[in-house]
DNA sequence: ATGAAAGCGCTAACAT
DNA sequence: ATGTTAGCGCTTTCAT
């Protein structure tokens, strides 16, 4: 005796599913839910029909009912940037073993093109967001407290919104940086900088003028640039700082993607590192060892920052009303040859 | 006189816009749609009450009871790989435009975690899908026909399913460049292809077999590893090769990340590119030109791919039963210093 | 142990 | 031009 299979273009129901068995659709929801309180024969009966016919639940329809979605939003500022995707790889990781799905939306840093995702992931009923804050002129998210979605904010402080944070020590990291420069004797230095407006560049830069001082260092021997964190904006910085009439010895540059604009700049000019200029970059990415010279860099834990922004949104969707935290990770100085230190 | 707005901690719906407006909640829908059908007079009170309450629509429930979303899945196999980032940056940008999310997964190549994400996606009820198909062993797609949602394969080409799909020149580019090796005066070549189930491997594989035979080599001057894409594969692959009894004097790499992984034994055994060895790779990177000497590499148009993918989505979105396309872009290859020619 | 029925928020036929 | 109504697929009281 084979079960009939309904030919249907459509998808299966619950209803179909209950037709096949001959049971109500509350006894199948109950039964797929996994909340007993069936027999074991129709237990059997439901699964193997629901089976049979390919039945697969309506997650819409349930999300609308329970008013609770397994979708998590994550908004980056960039899909170009290693950082941001290795980030978002931790986060996937994370979600994926706890049942949730990841809708993926990117700012660009423009805070309406932000505002936008933020909004229709709203609209789309997520359980939590995950969000590299733009911080661009005009963003603001303070409204984000009211709009009641947990939120867990990564990398950068959200201008006017207290929330769970994950971040690096991004000042502790700069101070050491700029002191194993200082160390090494390197008496001019250029720090090419993010945008003002971000948190991570005022802590950066408050780190490097510690290391400074500590050192008994004029910070006139310190000249800052602010880049956008683009190959671009790091070639001009980069160009600027070559053009001055004390070029510095030695620059750190803020990211991994104006490393490169400047590395483009350094080499047209025929100029050699560290021995023309020392170079030491924020993010450590693969590729750091095989540049010759290998370049010196602070190793961002990309990944981990994901894996716990993920960790903490998981328990703030549990625990919606605890206070906010901020989890801080340490960066890491790998120090190879483009400072001139082996 | 001023609206009254109704306090209230859940979202308002559009009843309460209605309620609000006292007219009925099919007037607000209507008017919400801009279908009109609707007096001047309602259709400002409604635009009004809507943002004086802070109406936004329940997406859950619209797409319940119209069946369809503004999703789009993205399956990925790594979001480690720039290579696959900047497509996905390639498809937001495009698809953002267009009014979809995106709904992320990454499958690491393997079939299990690829299938489960397909089918979440399908479960939240997509309107299309973009994939990278893993073709991972036990991988296939033949079914994926049947669930009636619109696919577009990127890169590769799924196993067992004939659909959309966007892809490189592989096999010309490879002969291109395995012919550029060959005119250069290089004997013998060693290529560390990817994983043997992929198509784009195969395709490679016999774009350089063509150059062989077209500049009449014996194929026994051609070594082929298989790498599995990964960093660690490429320096294994690149371990093995120096560990022949005649080591190639040039070496196509088959991606970015074994690129990194060969390098990295290159440099750890102290030969020089290209003078002991030259290397050409696939995947063009910004950090390509960094590196000294400058890498020969085949650039694939990963952001292109992504927005052709994306246009080629809404085009099956709005044509179902159009015949399936395949689209192939052009891959090009940059001549740099890592092959001794300049 | 199981079913009937209501309802989540929205849209679309079908009235009027 | 606008309202009434049904229903998308599901879960969840409340009965039985």
């Amino acid at each position: 005796m084979s079960l009939r299979v309904k030919k249907s273009t459509r998808r299966p129901t619950i209803k179909d599913v209950a037709a096949q068995v001959g049971v109500s659709t509350a006894t199948v929801s109950r039964v797929l839910a996994g909340l007993g309180g069936a027999s074991d024969h129709v237990q059997r009966r439901v699964a193997k029909a629901a089976k049979a016919l390919g039945y697969r639940p309506n997650l819409q329809a349930r999300g609308l009912r329970v008013r609770r979605r397994n979708l998590i939003g994550l908004v980056l500022p960039s899909l170009r940037n290693p950082f941001f995707t290795n980030l978002a790889h931790g986060i996937e990781e994370f979600l994926g073993v706890s049942g949730y799905t990841l809708l993926l939306g990117h700012s660009a840093e423009q805070a309406d093109r932000e505002r936008r995702h933020l909004e229709v992931f709203l609209d789309e009923g997520i359980a939590g967001l995950v969000l590299v804050p733009s911080n661009a002129t005009g963003a603001s998210y303070a409204d984000l407290a009211e709009w009641g979605v947990p939120l867990v904010a990564v990398d950068r402080a959200p201008r006017g919104l207290t929330c769970d944070l994950v971040n690096t020590d991004n000042r502790a990291s700069a101070r050491r940086a700029a002191a194993h420069l200082l160390r090494l004797g390197y008496k001019h230095l250029a720090f090419i900088n993010g945008p003002k407006d971000l948190d991570v560049a005022r802590l950066r830069l408050a780190g490097i003028r510690e290391a400074f001082q500590e050192m008994s260092r004029s910070p006139e021997t310190l000249v800052v640039e602010n880049g956008d964190f683009q190959q671009g904006g790091g070639a001009n910085a980069m160009r600027s700082l070559l053009a001055r009439k004390i070029p510095p010895e030695a620059v750190i540059v803020g990211n991994n993607l104006m490393t490169l604009g400047a590395l483009e700049v350094v080499h047209s000019r025929g100029l050699r590192i560290p021995s023309d200029i020392a170079l030491l970059c924020f993010d450590d990415m693969p590729w750091a060892t095989s540049l010759r010279p290998p370049m010196t860099a602070i190793s961002q834990p990309a990944e981990e920052l994901g894996r716990t922004a993920a960790g903490l949104l998981i328990e703030r969707l549990a625990h919606p009303s605890r206070p906010p935290r901020t989890v801080t990770l340490a960066n890491q100085l790998n120090i190879r040859a483009s400072c001139g230190a082996v």
